[in-house]
DNA sequence: GTAAAATTGGACAGAAAAAGTCTCATTTCT
DNA sequence: AGAAATGAGACTTTTTCTGTCCAATTTTAC
């Protein structure tokens, strides 16, 4: 019951852009530097990123990856569910066949709610937000390697 | 991001058990063949479950498994939990020195925020709850094979 | 007391998912 | 054409989950 790596590191990637100038081109080896990814991983990673049109990748001697839409109608959880896939909790909450007590269980619709809940919290944060809340210190704390 | 199939299988047996009158005693194999529980694997689970003080386990010829807490005082969390360990979501969240950012990241704050809401959901529902939601019409969905 | 019937506890194996690596092909700039 | 970057997917390793097995223990029945 947690985030795949993969996921916080595609948070940590998207962050990245979107804490640049608008439309900044960056490359995939300075994001996984200074996110600390795998570059390789991140290769992965930015792939379905793109496929999901969050991101813009750019092949070529100065390529990089670039956000292509604005921070503020990018949310916490379409970066997240383009990685890891639609978040569900439980089994029968996406696929009811699979349990036949599923149209009467009590529990399978207190996951319904739990799911929805946590997909409306995670929904309800957009990168501008993060930018703008991390803006203020980060700059003491950055994710790079002190040396 | 979902319940392992342990934990589920924890629910379906506390609520087997909550469904019955106070303190009886049911087998492992009974609740086994009406859960549609692997029988070793639930002896397992229900040695956690033992040891969360969530229910009672006789040995012997008689023996089985007891609810040994009323039925509204056992949240699905608490029995979710003693399986699966602590709700967490993403590691930073459990453990901040994991990721140095942590301290000022804004998006461990929504992680956060996150593990609250859906630990809240879960804890917020008792075994009585969902007895009493299920007893109207669960008699037509037995989880038992229909033959 | 002994046998039968049930569970215990831990080891173990198989399967599945996640994490990370590698390589060759492709693209773009110079 | 050559250098420098990413693309795409195959591949390996690691971890977690799921399920099984078996000797030991406990209780009941005779
Ligand atoms: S018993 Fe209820 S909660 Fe469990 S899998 Fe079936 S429908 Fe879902
Ligand atoms: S970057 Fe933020 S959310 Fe991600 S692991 Fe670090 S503290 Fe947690």
């Amino acid at each position: 019951m947690r985030l795949t790596r993969a996921g916080e590191y595609a948070v940590r990637c998207v962050l990245h852009l979107a804490k640049q100038e608008p439309d900044a081109l960056v490359s995939r080896q300075t994001i996984a530097d200074q996110c600390r990814i795998p570059p390789h991983f991140l290769a992965k990673i930015a792939q379905q990123l793109a496929k999901a049109g969050i991101i813009e990748i750019m092949q070529g001697t100065r390529g990089g990856y670039r956000l292509i839409r604005r921070p503020a109608e990018v949310s916490l959880l379409e970066v997240i569910e383009a990685i890891i896939g639609e978040i569900f909790l439980n089994d029968c909450v996406i696929r009811p066949e699979t349990c036949q007590a599923s149209p009467d269980c009590a529990v399978h619709r207190v996951w319904v709610r739990a799911r929805d809940e946590l997909r409306r919290v995670l929904g309800s944060v957009s990168f501008e937000d993060l930018v703008r809340e991390e803006s203020c210190c980060l700059v003491r704390f950055p994710l790079s390697p002190p040396a």
